[in-house]
RNA sequence: GGGGGCGUAGCUCAGUUGGUCAGAGCGUCGGCCUGUCACGCCGAAGGUCGCGGGUUCGAGCCCCGUCGCUCCCGCCA
């Protein structure tokens, strides 16, 4: 007989009854009844009740026992006497009546107990985070999660994508987050800098001819957590494709997103075609750049009918202003005073002037509400109409210029369809967000900045672009960049660009933003010259695994589908990471401490 | 760096207008219990109400400061 166990707690059926088997696990729940004693014993595969009776030899050591000790149990299989079955348990038909019970690990008392749903506070679930772990939920989790990159490298290797690994110890790289350093013993002074996204080292891996790459890659960022954003570290699928469009990424990226999720939703619809929204038609539309397409309120223009009407507040805005507009924001089934004037008081509460309301109630032609009275029967009904609303609806208005407003109702949006439940959150709904711009203003600064990645293709012809007059303010903010973004249910999942593999582009695009070619030839040497000496043209994407997890799970935060996350302090509490080191070591690394008072 | 929320027993929480308000459930420990599976019953231990200061005859409760946790903003090409 093996020493530990013949079986696991999660094997035993009807099937094995009479024979004699050997478990072992942690006891997770015991019951003592005086005469007889019941331990539920667990381990990774399932649950196995171990009956004992003073008959039992074990049956003093059973009395024993504590939750979460450790201990083998040899014993025989028998069936459960009728009605004590527990159908709740694969196991349920059988149990195991103990001969002989060996300590094998024994626990002192718990600071948090496994059994049970209780709710426990993060700073004890980190630290012990190995006991946390052992609870079904967790457990659970981290188990989807292997099962979910399993999937996903099964799914990029059957099309023909193979998987690299790229270094961990690089150099810090200008733009983008700040970085984590690592003095160099060798070079006094010198620092490695932990990769932000492998983003360099993909583009080179086209650039070596190997056409198509893909990575479970961990990322490096130091900046401040998120609930959907983990402090330190996390991990994407990276992935690289050359010769390809926008259009052939989508195309393998889609699928295996789709087919991921499709395997891991429980049955949760997933949408099967992601539609691409335009990052402007984004804005105008959902009010942010990751719209939750669950929520079916889509937001209209409806300046044209506040123009010279009678709610002057809004027409003198409009004739004083030619960038002014009007947007409205639908409420189907809102349509009642309390609700209403409750989203008012909300968005006083976001620091809004307010939010004017038009609801329609049983024979009430126009409308009702303050704003309905001003500005007549005929606009209000024609909004209704272009809005698409009927008697029980409602229909919120924000006036001014949208690049004001336009953080506001995103929120707004989210929380109207909350409050009126006109969310189904069983589903997965996707979409592509495409045509960012290349370029934005910024304002503090009074120059042009990069929009997002300094590295993607702008959307315009490479003669054309190397034409543009750095002066032409308006053209060169009106550019897009091949970039894309995959949104679901309101989360960014990944984001993504045909790369600008054409150096002299490439010059030009930082030059816009304001970059000497001295400080490109400093900063991204490597790159360009790489992109000089025959580049294919070649694009990619990274979708960020924790959040895909987190979604599949139903969780609202990255720690519950990590192994051994750190709190948002960016403090491993389990290990006490970060932590002192010697002065030998720093010695060694040619680093004085210079510490804030 | 900034803002919101929270902080009462090991855990989850209640605690009215500032006046028997030091409480419940779970857990732990002890006793009883031969069919439970959130076992049951009886009993016990356990709290500087995060910490410091203030107001008051009197503070868990009000005020100020501070620390911790959390969520958000900044930041995240």
């Amino acid at each position: 007989m093996h020493r530990y166990r013949t079986h696991t707690c999660g094997a035993l059926r009807a099937d094995n009854i009479g024979s004699t088997v050997r478990l072992s696990g942690w006891c997770h729940r015991i019951r003592d009844h005086g005469g007889v004693l019941f331990i539920d014993l667990r381990d990774h595969y399932g649950l196995t009740q171990i009956v004992a009776d003073p008959d039992s030899p074990a049956f003093k050591t059973a009395e024993k026992l504590r939750a979460e000790w450790v201990v083998r149990v040899d014993g025989r299989v028998r069936r459960r006497p009728d009605g004590t079955e527990n159908p709740d348990l694969p196991t349920g038909a059988v149990e195991v009546f103990a001969t002989d019970i060996e300590v094998l690990g024994p626990a002192s008392e718990l600071p948090m107990p496994v059994f049970g749903e209780q709710e426990y506070p993060e700073e004890i679930r980190l630290k012990y985070r190995f006991l946390d772990l052992r609870r079904e939920r967790l457990h659970r989790n981290i188990m989807k999660r292997g099962a979910i990159i399993d999937s996903l490298r099964r799914r990029m290797k059957s099309q023909g994508f193979f998987e690299f690994q790229t270094p961990i110890l690089t150099a810090s790289s200008p733009e983008g987050a700040r970085d984590f350093l690592v003095p160099s013993r060798l070079h006094p002074g010198k620092f490695y800098a932990l990769p932000q996204a492998p983003q360099q080292f993909k583009q080179l891996i086209m650039i070596s001819g190997f056409d198509r790459y893909f990575q479970i890659a961990p990322c490096f960022r130091d900046e401040d957590a998120r609930a959907d954003r983990s402090p330190g570290e996390f991990y994407q699928l990276d992935v690289e494709m050359s010769f390809v469009t926008q259009d052939d990424v989508f195309d393998a990226v889609e699928p295996v997103l789709r087919g991921v999720f499709e395997e891991f939703a429980d049955g949760k619809p997933v949408t099967p075609k992601f539609p691409r929204i335009p990052y402007g038609e984004a804005l105008r539309s959902y009010g942010t750049d990751k719209p939750d397409l669950r929520n079916p309120i889509r937001m209209q223009d409806v300046t044209a009918h506040f123009r010279s009407s009678g709610f002057k507040v809004f027409a003198s805005m409009i004739a004083s202003d030619p960038a002014v507009e009007v947007w409205a924001i639908p409420a189907p089934k809102g349509g009642n005073r309390a609700f209403c004037d409750r989203m008012n008081a909300w968005a006083q509460g976001e620091g809004l002037p307010g939010l004017g309301y038009i609801f329609w109630r049983e024979g009430e032609e126009g409308g009702a509400g303050p704003l309905a009275k001003n500005v007549g029967i005929e606009r209000s009904e024609a909004m209704r109409n272009q809005l698409g609303l009927t008697v029980g609806d409602a229909a919120f208005f924000v006036a001014g210029r949208p690049k004001d407003f336009i953080r506001f109702t995103g929120p707004a949006r989210a929380k109207i369809a909350a409050e009126l439940g006109l969310i189904d959150r069983d589903r997965f709904e996707f979409c592509w967000i495409v045509d960012f711009p290349m370029y934005e203003w910024n304002e503090e600064e009074k120059k042009i900045d990069f929009s997002h990645n300094p590295f993607s293709m702008p959307n315009l012809p490479p003669e054309e672009f190397l034409r543009l007059d750095p002066a032409d303010k308006e053209k060169i903010l009106g550019l897009k960049a091949i970039q894309y973004d995959i949104v679901c249910n309101g989360v960014e999942l990944s984001s993504g660009a045909i790369r600008n593999h054409r150096p002299e582009v490439m010059k030009k695009a930082f030059a816009i933003a304001g970059y000497d070619e001295s400080v490109l030839e400093q900063k991204f040497g490597g790159m360009l010259h790489a992109l000089s000496l025959g580049a294919p043209p070649h694009g990619g994407i990274a979708p960020g695994i924790d959040r895909i997890v987190m979604l599949l799970c139903g969780e609202e935060n990255l720690r519950e589908v990590v192994l051994f996350p750190m709190n948002q302090r960016a403090e491993d509490l389990m290990m006490g990471a970060p932590s002192e080191v010697t002065p030998k070591q720093l010695r060694e690394l040619h680093i004085r401490l210079n510490l804030p008072k």
